[in-house]
DNA sequence: CGAGGACTGCTGGAGCCCCAACTTTGCAGT
DNA sequence: ACTGCAAAGTTGGGGCTCCAGCAGTCCTCG
């Protein structure tokens, strides 16, 4: 009997299921925490829990005002991928553990922005960005390449300086934490905002082109959503 | 004035701070709700706020009736990476939607556990295990091989399978969810069941090592936590 | 002395309420 | 016909409380 488990989760598998079977069908709204309550018998609480863990798992998103609704992508939510700026440092320090030589370099060019970073960026496309080559190596052999493209003054290159970035970012007015969240990118990328289902007000950071020890590149993007959370956006052209 | 931000972000930042510096080395415990609301002038709803996000951070782990405390291995637990069986449906619909030709295969053969084997997934050294090799192709292209070790009865080859994986351990007298987080094993793997630093009753149901495009493969668990959630250990040998 | 039970503290689930900020809608007035 | 504004609905932050189940600890009783 599944009849003591929490109540969350009956509106969870429910949600889930809609979602899942096409009832509700991406970009359709959930009913909101008022209506659930009712419908599902259960307390605000709960309510709210059950949105907040789809939001989670990405098969909704939430906007302030208006409402919940299915994401485009439901399916590629949970994605995440290893990438130098994130991991490297902790990564490192795994290797060391178990005796490895690891070593890493970069350097830095200034490049014009373009067409499409500029689009993702949310730049002009006369502006100079901060375009970055790093190499991670283990033992000598390269484990991980990556080309990254910054506005000018956020290149960061390790964990450390990337929380210093934080503060940067402070004083260029965006308010952002470190809660880490992925999301899918569609690839051929259409056009606007709402393209990459996301509230207003997002900022994106950081465009990087990883090799991660093989031969197949895969595109990231950090975005910062203000007062809310880091999310990296990927996509993985092959 | 950072004064107007969510308290419960303080909370965060001052134990994630303390963490980070080593004040809170790994296995300290983490005040608990009821000291946090008197140590930092909150009510109870941020300071159990506070401690979700940074359990759902990977930092600190919760132990009913015990209290909660600093992870052994905070550094990397926000590692996650594309396998198989999680995403290749996903994968798959994301690459025919651009005109590429997706193909997959695997073949199951019986296999003895042995120890290593056995201890991850607690069972019998001389256990027969389910041994599939899985291929899966962009194009013809290889992209992922992984090969994937389960007790008897529950190999699963997709998502759906997966699911449907659900109900038949809850035959089996385990209750699990679906939501989806990750942890770093630690690699030489002393011996028992704190050595991934989980709560009791975790069950162990998959052992998987993918080759992702490249020549390094990654090892991978799946932990079952029962009425909990769902967890993917990783080691990454190089 | 040793085993078992009571007690305390903790987590996680759940309910209810209030509020600020934001979106949407629809109405009133120009 | 159009503009602007107010009202209603919704999210996200926060507060308070109660309870079940679990983990220690301590104390009592055999």
């Amino acid at each position: 009997m599944a009849t003591s488990d929490p109540v969350y989760l009956r509106v969870v598998e429910d949600i889930r299921r809609q979602i899942n079977d096409g009832s509700l069908p991406p970009g359709s709204p959930i009913p909101s925490r008022a209506q659930l309550t009712r419908k599902y018998q259960v307390g605000e609480t709960a309510a709210r829990h059950a949105l907040r863990v789809l939001a989670g798992e990405g098969l909704i998103i939430g906007r302030v005002g208006s409402g919940h609704y299915v994401r485009e992508r439901p399916d590629l939510a949970p994605l995440h991928r290893w990438r130098f700026l994130d991991h490297s440092t902790p990564f490192a320090a795994d290797l060391q553990s178990q005796g490895r030589r690891v070593t890493w370099d970069w350097h830095s060019e200034p490049t014009e922005a373009g067409p499409d970073l500029a689009r993702r960026l949310r730049v002009d496309q006369s502006a100079t960005l901060t375009k970055t080559h790093y190499v991670f190596r283990g033992d000598g052999r390269p484990l991980q390449l990556a080309t990254a493209y910054e506005p000018l003054g956020f290149a960061a290159h390790n964990v450390e300086e990337r929380r210093s970035l934080v503060t940067r970012m402070y004083a260029h007015g965006v308010k952002i934490t470190e809660v880490v969240e992925s999301v899918q990118s569609r690839v051929p990328d259409p056009s606007e905002s709402d393209v990459l289902d996301l509230p207003a007000g997002v900022h994106v950071l950081h465009v990087e082109r990883t090799h991660w020890a093989g031969d197949r590149p895969v595109e990231t993007s950090d975005i910062i959503i203000p007062g809310d959370r880091f999310r990296m956006v990927y996509s993985m052209p092959v």
